[in-house]
RNA sequence: GGGGGGAUAGCGAAGUGGCCAAACGCAGAUGACUGUAAAUCAUUUCCCAUCGGGUUCGGCAGUUCAAAUCUGUCUCCCCCCA
């Protein structure tokens, strides 16, 4: 009853906080812990996407179990369906989705770029043309708020333009200060205190705009910072670049999140240059294709090789597929198309990075990140098949 | 016994004298996917090879400059009549 009382009383107190725990003496890495209304997450985090309100084919109780902290949903499919209403009624997307821990919902920006076809960018906002039933859609800065404050995820991000790669720097100048511009408008209308709303750091390849972009948000003061415009067709090199950019100018104090990235190596030297957090629909959508990451190079489960293969998908693997499932199995059942594999290989690759970030937390905390880092690129650097480092 | 139809690459199925190593579907073999319009997309599958070459369209024998396509014949399959 106490304990109960005592749960309920920390509900309705706890605001979003971070606390920088550790930073790693052989790197500078960060270790630290992110304070929601939905309880604690430790950094460096990965983040699963859950676009429509679900991590495709996993429950929340795989999730659970692989130890998952916070997973992503997403503002523009939520409103296209069900709708902000129907998630409003059913007490906010944590109750409707049924998952208990921290939640963060991506502002639509993101399909401002994947949905480029199908829109157009005026300085009010972005009229979207729905790609279900084609009718004219409008996304402002203040509806993008309105919107997440109605889902109540934990963690909100502001509406930006991720632009595309390559891009003229008269461009993305103005991209940048547009989505400054609309960042000052979120910041206004955001009604939840429970709510931490994120600015994001645009500006592509152009260390001055990223300066601009990052040293304008942290002006508006935001309770934590992405770096956006990553992972569109720019190499690995690049992205890296972009992301030192950024978190030169971004506060120490503040969760950096790097938007959009997941492959090992982008998150080893992600959180090598100061990153705390880490989305990607990488693991489940390869997953679903049938590839995997493995601790000795990636795989792909439909290659004839593996018909005779009882061994698990990774001997070195902890969850739940490997403890139970051989390759043989699995490929059997994927050539068969029988759903259920597409829940175990994602389970498979979705703990697999789960499982990264954690070594990574661990090896910040007892200062030898930077002998990780070494040590698992140079096993993976024997068996990589792909030189992108899926 | 009589009449009709058919045999094309792993399977199904187009093609009915040159533009055919032969459409398309399935199946097989690979690859890609990074804030999810994604159970999607791309490549590839007669043989050898880098260009290129060599064997094919039930078998055999013909006609023709040229045949998967025309003729004869054989084998097998299906349907109808008795």
């Amino acid at each position: 009853m106490a304990k109960n009382m005592l749960l309920f009383l920390s509900v309705i107190t706890m605001t979003f906080s971070f606390e920088i725990k550790h930073i790693c003496k052989q790197t500078g890495a960060r270790y630290g812990v992110l304070h929601t209304e939905h309880g604690d997450v430790e950094t460096p985090i990965f983040m699963p996407v859950g676009t429509l309100a679900s991590v495709k084919y996993l429950s929340p109780e795989d999730l659970y179990a692989m130890g998952s902290g916070i997973v992503l949903a997403n503002t523009y499919h939520l409103w296209l369906r069900p709708g902000p209403d129907v998630i409003k009624q059913a007490g906010g997307l944590h109750r409707f989705m049924n998952y208990k821990r921290p939640l963060l919902t991506d502002s639509g920006g993101f399909q401002v770029f994947s949905l480029a076809e199908r829109r157009k960018i005026t300085e009010e906002g972005v009229t979207f043309k729905n790609h279900l039933d084609g009718s004219k859609l409008f996304m402002s800065p203040e509806k993008s708020i309105e919107l997440q404050n109605a889902f109540g995820a934990d963690i909100i991000m502001s509406f930006d333009e991720c632009p595309p790669y390559p891009c003229s720097y008269e461009y993305m100048k103005e991209s940048v200060e547009r989505t400054t511009r609309w960042a000052e408008r979120g910041k206004k209308a955001h009604q939840n205190p429970k709510q931490a709303l994120f600015g994001i750091v645009q500006g592509g390849a152009y260390e001055d705009l990223r300066k601009l972009s990052a040293e304008a948000l942290v002006k508006i003061d935001f309770p934590g910072y992405a770096i956006g415009g990553t992972s569109v067709g720019e190499t690995k090199e690049t992205m890296y670049k972009m992301i030192e950019y950024s978190t030169k100018y971004l506060p120490e104090d503040k969760p950096r999140y790097l938007m959009g990235v997941g492959s090992y190596d982008a998150i080893i030297e992600g959180v090598l240059r100061g990153i705390d957090m880490f989305d990607c629909v990488l693991p489940t959508r390869i997953a679903r294709h049938g590839a995997l990451m493995t601790s000795t190079g990636r795989i792909n489960i439909r290659d004839k090789k593996y018909e005779f293969d009882f061994s698990p998908l990774d001997a070195e693997c902890n969850c739940y597929t490997c403890q139970n499932y051989s390759r043989a199995y699995l490929r059997h059942l994927y050539k068969c198309e029988e759903g259920f594999v597409k829940r175990l290989l994602s389970i498979h690759n979705i703990n697999f990075l789960l499982n990264l970030t954690k070594e990574i937390r661990q090896a910040i905390c007892e200062d030898r990140f930077g002998d990780f880092k070494e040590a698992f690129f140079h096993k993976y650097g024997l068996n990589v098949t792909n030189p992108r480092g899926f």
